[in-house]
DNA sequence: ATATTAAGTAATGTATATGTTACACTGTGT
DNA sequence: ACACAGTGTAACATATACATTACTTAATAT
């Protein structure tokens, strides 16, 4: 599950902690979402977006595998 | 946890049923997330993204409680 | 050398998202 | 009147998000 969330929070100036305590979570969870290994919940994603003053597409958009194709038919 | 899912699966002519079957899900789970009474994950979120081929931020966001007054101030 | 801060990660417990099964209600068609 | 499709919802089971505690490493400062 990749993201921008570790971008987003280093151009804010920010450490995992503070980004924590901002987000109502604990250290370790953004941790392991940054690392992508976790499938946060939904309020948590929109609690982040509002810490780093960004919207859901910025951070967690993933383009489908199968619209994949579709964009690099669109780059040629 | 408000959301635009219901109004973009009826526009897309599709059932609970379908929509689960193409989110890989239970009709429940789609009934409880249009209710609004559910979190979904963001794994989730992506698929119903997917499946009725819209973005997080047309589904799922939400405004903070601190920026909608902003909003407010903004449309005086 | 030592202390401190930021970050990765592991073990264990709890809360909750989701599945499964099942029942009820509403509207529509026959 | 009956059947059926679409939806809401409840009870119970399972998987996993997230908390808590704690250990480790790297980098920087004193």
């Amino acid at each position: 599950m990749m993201n921008q969330v570790k971008m987003a929070r280093i151009q804010a100036d920010l450490t995992q902690q503070q980004l924590a305590d901002r987000t109502g979570v604990t250290r370790q969870t953004i941790s392991l979402i940054e690392k992508g290994t976790y499938n946060p919940s939904l309020k948590l994603c929109l609690n982040i977006c509002y810490a780093l003053n960004r919207k859901l597409d910025d951070l967690f958009w993933v383009q489908s595998e199968e619209t994949k194709h579709e964009k690099i038919a669109d780059e040629r």
